[in-house]
DNA sequence: CAATCTGTATCAAACGATTGTTACATTCCG
DNA sequence: CGGAATGTAACAATCGTTTGATACAGATTG
């Protein structure tokens, strides 16, 4: 078969880069049909899953045939775990960005939590909504796709550990509770009444609990 | 050829109620093959989603092929309607009678938590990880569902705004956030480890927040 | 008691549509 | 010319659903 990863087409070397965080998503694609196919794909997985968007739909949204998409792509599974892991790989990269700013733990949380939301909540990003759709794609998919976001999460396993949490507070638990959060808002979120910013300090506010708890609790 | 359960078709009125909240959850059914195809589909949406489900596949669950359940059911989209607004009715009525029994709103939120938990979490139970399969099924569907769904989410409207919470916190998003949680936490519990309840008192831990926050705080 | 009817439950098979994917032909462009 | 990009057309599978036949239980009838 044809080898992909051959360089040199159409486009100019510095032509690229016109959108915002999806642009950046996949900046390091040659092809900017390539690049539109991987935004289009992604954007259809957020919006209704990975089993109700077909490839036809993918090559309508670029103005391709669903077959022509072959070209460009290797399989249907192989594309969405491409989107995923690269979501996944883009996303840890600024969170590591924003996070190093900062020293007070609760503030690198705080920064953490936001520059997450403004991927997830982002209409242009594209990023991240398809973490909640392993349920279905295949079981081998799957795999590969926990295996990522394990990575992923150690990010906030390090950051949970720092923070002078109240005892009787499993850190565990609080962690996965956070990362719930953080990967559903996008849910039910609209834009026009609260910003990324906004919600992320309202979860970080929630989950702030300093050492000394309840100065007078029940239990 | 024919398997060997064609016998025994209709019951004594005293018969039912062989599972536990599954069992309840359909119990004002007829017939108990109806009833297994409901809990057969609700468990199998639950685990694969409404589109990665075909009907032959409910229909192998049960015995059945694919095209035999529809003496029984009218469509897909029906089943999976009547699944969902009988599982968000039980859930209401269950938590609604456990906060009840509550007098302190702190005690009422936790009560309806685990309630809620504890509903989620069980195995048998095959109620509402459907709820966050929105995606995949058709627009007109979606209406369907999220009518039920906001009737639902009342209960938490009136459950946080008795809440002594502090200043700053708002109380839409806290709601919604506390949802997102109750909803999710399926996704990743594996039985074994915490209980629901543990859980659910761990989540009520962290989003109860009195009057006076934090007393020095840096914003 | 046997024969017949009736209605429910199920299977077997197919329907048209859609799925992911491929093979081949064509167009485009340097 | 030559290779990359796209269209055309089909493939086998699977999808939700329908149709018609069949098995069977119970009531009705002789």
């Amino acid at each position: 078969m044809s080898d992909t990863t051959r360089a040199g087409k159409r486009e100019g070397p510095s032509d690229a880069a016109p959108a915002g965080v999806a642009g950046d998503l996949f900046a390091g694609e040659i092809s900017e049909r390539y690049r539109a196919i991987l935004e289009a794909a992604a954007s259809l997985f957020a919006e209704r899953g990975y089993a109700a968007t077909s490839v036809r739909d993918i090559g309508e949204r670029v103005g391709l045939l669903g077959g022509s998409l072959y070209h460009y792509i290797k399989s249907k599974e192989l594309l969405f775990i491409k989107i995923h892991d690269t979501a996944l790989q883009v996303s840890e990269d600024r969170i590591r960005a924003a996070i190093e700013r900062e020293r007070d733990p609760w503030a690198r949380l705080e920064a953490a939590c936001v520059t997450m939301l403004g991927i997830q909540l982002d209409p242009r990003s594209i990023t991240m909504p398809l973490m909640n759709d392993f349920l279905a794609v295949p079981r081998h998919v799957q795999e590969s796709l926990i295996a990522k976001r394990d990575a992923f999460e150690q990010i906030f396993v390090v950051l949970v550990d720092d923070l002078p949490l109240a005892e009787g507070i499993d850190r565990g638990v609080y962690r996965l509770l956070l990362l719930t959060l953080l990967n559903n808002v996008g849910l039910w979120y609209r834009p026009g009444r609260l910003s990324p910013e906004e919600i992320g300090g309202q979860i970080v506010r929630i989950f702030r609990h300093e050492v000394q708890a309840a100065p007078s609790g029940g239990d």
